[in-house]
RNA sequence: CGGGGUGUAGCGCAGCUGGCUAGCGCACCUGCUUUGGGAGCAGGGGGUCGGAGGUUCGAAUCCUCUCACCCCGACCA
């Protein structure tokens, strides 16, 4: 990508709606920008990481044999009647009318539809066990949305629903979705806990919450400094001992990112979702409902990785790999050899972001700075010169000369 | 919803105890000079002061209502 034909606004100041480093840095880095209270635009950059987290999601998804589909977000009153959430959730459910009167509501969560759409289909025990998801934009009438997109009204979201015969084999598609999370964040380079959460409004007896670490977290945990276990303080043991292994705990700040529950059949039961078993007896589905916030997980990694110069986003996150920046565009040498290397980079298929700008250098580093793009390529008339480029890592600061002739193996060295 | 706060140019702000043509920094446009970490000088454009109503000879400024946004609380991915 041609920096000069994309579309990134960067910002020097603050504007003064953003109170949290996530909130300020994805407004000063161009990501998003705000269209009313908790609804945001994402920026061709904003866009970019947010399909990053969505493509790692889908691929451990896949790869733990959920099935990808896409449901409405509009979805009719008479499914919610069923389970009575229409009155329930009227707080946060934004109700409308179609033309001719009937109730709707924006689907703030889809376990309504989705038991709807399984009831009819899967009929026989030998269908089970499925789980099924989407990648979907959410909308819930916060009561207080706040943090940019740490608490948005509309948010994407990665929602998916298991449906089992018993509630033993529940906890089985349970424990693949929890090490499909494990995986999952993982691969986005964060620092997080897997945490024994209170399971909230949704239902159901077991949930855990993936909770990143970072002192700007709203939630407060308890973590064991021998094992690994981890809880939510709302889980009230009254003690300050691990009842895993009686070691320490020690209280730890997270954002949560992704949320995983066992509902059984909290649901199927209401809506009548049924299948038959192999004793003929039609039985309710045992289901598990698992959450992943997209777009809060880009701002987690942002609160969790940053400096006074921006963001640094770990590579799996980052709107670009590298970014290519010409210091001096004029110079025919210097331009020749750039767009050289643009070309080489764009034919390795490697996310480049080449900065052929007629700006000062320092606007430069500065943009690529703020928006924490892992790796820098600087090329100047200066230092081809002397036959070198340099190459600057924004993640651990390191920084290097490099001779022209092994720059190419270089770059794919620094990428790996 | 309860409590607190803010709305003046794209962004950040001053002006607000009633008075001239509404200002500053950044950004933007033109020109010259600069050019390896957010340049300098000179010139220029951009505002129904969130909205409505009121008080007054006169309102960004005072009063009433209203809307939007932000922060603290209950809620959540």
């Amino acid at each position: 990508m041609r920096y000069s034909q994309y579309y990134i606004p960067t910002l020097k100041e603050v504007p003064k709606e953003a109170e949290v480093m996530s909130h300020k840095l994805m407004l000063r880095s161009g990501m998003i920008r705000k269209l009313s209270s908790g609804v945001f635009t994402y920026l061709p950059t904003g866009l970019r990481s947010l399909n990053k987290v969505s493509q790692i999601v889908r691929e451990e998804m896949n790869r733990a044999g959920a099935c990808e589909l896409l449901m409405p977000m509009v979805q009719p009153r008479s499914l919610w009647d069923e389970t009575g959430r229409w009155e329930q959730m009227k707080g946060v459910l934004l109700q409308f009318q179609d033309r001719k009167g009937s109730d709707f509501c924006l689907g703030p969560t889809h376990e309504e539809v989705i038991t709807d759409l399984v009831r009819g289909e899967l009929r026989s025990y030998k269908d089970l066990p499925k789980t099924l998801y989407q990648i979907q934009t959410k909308y819930r009438d916060e009561i207080r949305p706040r943090f940019g997109l740490m608490r948005g009204r509309e948010f994407l979201m990665k929602d998916a629903y298991s449906f089992d015969r018993t509630k033993e084999d529940t906890f089985k598609s349970y424990e693949v979705m929890r090490e499909a999370y494990k995986k999952i964040f993982s691969r986005c380079g964060l620092q997080f806990r897997p945490v024994l959460a209170d399971s909230g409004d949704i239902g159901g007896s077991l949930s855990h919450e993936f909770q990143v670490l970072a002192h700007t977290g709203e939630d407060r945990l308890l973590s064991c400094t021998k094992c690994d276990y981890c809880c939510n303080v709302e889980v009230h043991n009254g003690k300050n001992q691990c009842p895993q292994c009686r070691g320490e705990l020690e209280e730890l700040r997270g954002i949560e990112v992704g949320h995983i529950f066992y509902l059984g059949t909290k649901y199927s039961e209401k809506m009548k979702a049924f299948f038959i078993d192999e004793d003929n007896k039609e039985k309710p589905f045992e289901m598990g409902c698992y959450g992943i916030g997209i777009g809060r997980t880009i701002a987690a990694a942002i609160e969790q990785n940053h400096d006074e110069k921006g963001i640094k986003f770990p590579k799996a996150l980052a709107p670009f790999e590298v970014v290519l920046i010409n210091l001096d565009p004029e110079d025919v040498k210097t331009s020749e050899k750039a767009e050289e290397l643009y070309q080489y980079l764009v034919k390795h298929k490697i996310d480049v972001l080449y900065d052929e700008r007629k700006e000062r250098p320092g606007i430069k580093f500065n943009d690529a700075d703020l928006m924490g793009i892992p790796l820098h390529i600087v090329l100047g008339k200066r230092g081809l010169q002397n036959q070198k480029i340099s190459i600057k890592n924004r993640f651990t600061g390191g920084s290097s000369e490099v001779e022209l002739s092994h720059i190419e193996k270089k770059i794919l060295e620094s990428l790996k």
